[in-house]
DNA sequence: TTTT
DNA sequence: TTTT
C-alpha cells in the first residue's frame, strides 16, 4: 500500500534499453550501493539492485548514463516471479523507477554528455526534478503517463 | 534535486478543501506525527506536518479522512515564503502529496466511510497504490497529471 | 550509498523469530504491498516482499505481528546471494528493518495485543517513533545498536 | 510514526558548527532542491530546506562539505515552535539528519577534501552507507548513538 | 509459499 | 538569507 524506495549509487555496467511490441521503450540497469560499514576492514560489499525505466526516461538513461555513472532512483521495489529453467518458480526483484536522477560521472571525470533537452518537459508526478544547470540532470518522463 | 518524503500519521483535524478559480480541488490537513521516544516519560511529542494533495485525490482526502483519521503520505516537502502580516518574510514548509493511504480510523472504530470508487483508476504515476479490498482504501489521483 | 525503503502491507503468515548462535533475535516475516491499480478490474496484484528485523524489535514483531496485521517497515534493501540446490547462484532481495509500526489489525478487530511496555525505550536511530497511546505501537529496537 | 524523508541536494553555503553546553557538536546547513520542472521556461525555482546534524556526522559536514557541495540528506522532518520577537508563536522546518552523504562537489572541481578516515566505523543504524571507494564519501556518526 |  |  506504501512501496517507496530511493537509491543513489553507480550502475555496474552500461544500461540496456530494449522497445516492447507496442514501441515503448524499456530500459534496465544495475546500481551498486555500497552497503554500510564495508571497507571499514578491507571489504567493500555492496548491494546490486535492479532497476527498470520506461519511456522518456528510458531513452535518457540509455543515452546519457553508463557503467560508473552515479545516479538516484526514485521508485517502487517489484517482485516478479518466474520459472526458473529447472522448471522451479522463482522470484524477481527490481526497482521500477518513478524518476531517476543523473548524480555524476564515473570516478575520472565529469559525465561527458550534455543535458537531455527538456524544454517540452511535462508534469512528471512522483518523478524526480528537473534542473539543467543544477550540475545534474533530470532523466524523468516527459511524454507519457505509467 | 530528490525531494521524497513518506509520512504515516494522524489527521489532527477535518481536512479542508477548496477549488481553485480554474476549478482545481485542493485539500490541506494536518499530519501528526509522534516523534521517536515521545510518551515513555508520559510526555508525547509530535511533529505535526502540513499536507496538501490536488485534484482527485484532493476530493477523496476530503471525503473519507476526517480529524483522527490515519494516514500514509508519499511526497515532497516544499518550502513557500510568503510576507507576514508584519512586512516579513516567512517561510512554510508543506508536504505536497503524490499519493494519500487511508489506513485506518479513529480509535472508537473504523472509518465508516466505503472505499471511493474507482473504476476509471488511471495511470497515478509515483502514486500509491489501488486496492480497494485491503481494508484500507487508496486516494491517488485519478484523472489529472500533477 | 543511499539505500532506504519504506514500507506499509499486511503480513502474509506469522512472522518466525530465531537466535542466532550469539543470540540475538531475528524475525523474518513477509509484507503484501498491492500494486497501483490492482484491483480496478478484478485482478489483485501484489508485491511479497521480505522483511527482517534484528534484537528487541525482533521480538516485539514476533509477539505483536501476526498473520493479517499492518504494518510500516522503515529500512534497506539488501540483496544476498547463495548457492542453489543445483549449484547455480542465486540472489535474494529482503528488507532490513531499521524500524517496524504496527499499524493495524485484521479485519476482524482490532490486534488483541497491548502495545509493548517501552519504559526504558533508548534511542533508536533511524528507527521509527514510538508512541504508545497513538493507536499504534512502535516496535523500535531498544537495546542495542544495530 | 513512519517519517522519513530523503533529499539530494546543494548546500546554498558553508555548513556552521557549535557545540552544546554539553560538548556535542551540531551542524546547521541549508540544501537547495530544484523543484520539478524549473528551468523549463526560464525559471528556477528550488526548495530551500534546513537540516541539521549530530556528533560525529556533525563533524565530518563542517569538515568536508562547503557552499555548492552536493549531498544526500536521510532523517526525518521535524516542526519545531518558537516564539518570534512579535509575541507570536511560529515554526520552523528542519531535517534532522541520520545520514549525510557527500557526492559531489562544486561545479569548478571534486572536493578536495578527502574522505575522513572510518577504520572504526560503527553501525550507524539508517544511516548512510560507507564506501571509501565510490567517489562518495560517507559522513556517517560513528562513535555515539542518536 | 502469500495479506485485506 | 539561498545552490549548480
Amino acid at each position: 500500500m506504501i512501496n517507496r524506495i530511493v537509491l543513489v549509487g553507480r550502475l555496474t555496467r552500461d544500461p540496456e534499453m530494449r522497445y516492447t511490441q507496442s514501441g515503448i521503450a524499456v530500459t534496465r540497469f544495475t546500481l551498486a550501493c555500497d552497503r554500510p560499514f564495508s571497507g571499514q576492514d578491507g571489504k567493500r560489499e555492496a548491494d546490486f539492485i535492479d532497476c527498470v525505466v520506461w519511456r522518456k526516461q528510458a531513452e535518457n538513461v540509455s543515452k546519457y548514463l553508463s557503467k560508473g555513472s552515479m545516479a538516484g532512483v526514485d521508485g517502487r521495489l517489484q517482485i516478479s516471479s518466474y520459472e526458473g529453467q529447472d522448471g522451479q518458480k522463482r522470484y524477481r526483484a527490481e526497482v521500477v523507477a518513478d524518476g531517476v536522477r543523473f548524480l555524476s560521472s564515473k570516478g575520472d571525470g565529469r559525465d561527458s554528455a550534455p543535458p537531455p533537452r527538456d524544454d517540452e518537459a511535462p508534469q512528471a508526478k512522483g518523478g524526480f526534478d528537473q534542473q539543467p544547470y543544477s550540475g545534474g540532470i533530470d532523466l524523468s518522463d516527459d511524454d507519457l503517463p505509467f
